[in-house]
DNA sequence: AGTTGCTGCGCAATCCGTTGAATAAGTAGT
DNA sequence: ACTACTTATTCAACGGATTGCGCAGCAACT
């Protein structure tokens, strides 16, 4: 549905070849919206297509050739009209949390594990996000107010995990201080 | 991928229709997972076919006749092997993240128009999970105590999106004060 | 010499999800 | 009377996404 206009926003900034995107995509535009390399190379070919990009061939020696697109003022135009209609809400699909609600079929141990998993995985991205905040603080925040904004969502984001985690920890742990029935289905 | 699982959840606790999971769909389990009516009906027919459901048939009168599905032994094993394997780290796609990141080039009235709507969905449902997670205080909280967890979760999503939107609003508020470069490829 | 890893592109099959519609009967409101 | 909503299930078409594979060459490590 928009993984062409989250294209079009990286092009905007500068050319790019589809694995420059690829990058992009498993980081900075990644904490917003993910894809894999065959999504965005198929996704580049439609833009193609409709003239929304146009591409330069360049050979390379050593390694193989590319293809760098730049965005046209068709997709530009494009990219203005998606922006003004409001977006659908994002429908969530978070799998850790359809084990937590279905957590009564679990042992404790096994859910803690996995909480330490994930938050382990919260924490390395929540302090990539905090310096790269943080270098955005001291050269340029004003210029790239839109960036420093993605990445204080990202920030509040994980913090806000985190500290859910430790709610989940305590509330465990006073369970098993006072053990309780274990659940009669199992 | 898993909204087969998600299903098998809600079907441990009772038995229920097609149409009794869309609505469970739409409130409680909505949260952590959506899914449309359809996409449910499919996926029981699946879950029938591979005996991980099985279902009695209800005529009514007055209304249309239902099917009643309750959840197989196969079911319950093929869960809790889900539950014991890690979960994949949910995908992001945030459609008005991409905005927020394409940001430069909109204007600061319709970013703030799209933010207050926003905002609004969010506080709405924040009511929606605080009234919820009151009344589970009130009555059995350790019993439900992975529907209270999961109702925490989604307050703390929604606190953390509102305390964003405040910033994003002051950041806006502040750099129109000193007004800056129109960006020039606009 | 062999493996792994990075740069770079692409195809095909399949599955998941969304949109839109049809059917059918009852209830509640204007 | 007409409209709209609720209960209840299902089909068909399309498009988006994932998985798996293949090609190709260079760099760097073991």
């Amino acid at each position: 549905m928009s993984l062409r206009h989250a294209i079009l926003v990286l092009l905007q900034d500068q050319e790019a070849s589809g694995y420059d995107l690829a990058r992009e995509f498993a980081n900075s535009i990644g904490l917003v919206w993910n894809a894999t390399h065959q999504q965005i190379y198929l996704e580049l070919g439609k833009l193609n297509d409709q003239s929304m990009v146009k591409y330069r061939h360049i050979p390379q020696d050593g390694k193989p050739d590319k293809k760098l697109y730049r965005i046209t003022d068709e997709g530009r135009d494009e990219l203005i009209r998606w922006l003004r209609k409001p977006a659908a809400p994002p429908r969530i699909r978070d799998a850790f949390m359809v084990k937590i609600a279905g957590g009564d079929l679990s042992d404790s141990a096994s859910i803690l594990r996995e909480l330490d998993d994930q938050a382990d995985l919260r924490r390395e991205r929540l302090n990539t996000f905090e310096s790269l905040a943080s270098k955005l603080d001291d050269t340029s925040r004003d210029r790239d107010l839109f960036t420093y904004l993605t990445l204080r969502r990202g920030i509040l984001d994980q913090q806000a995990w985190l500290h859910w985690a430790d709610e989940v920890r305590s509330a465990l742990k006073k369970r098993e201080e006072r053990p309780v029935s274990v659940p009669t289905s199992v």
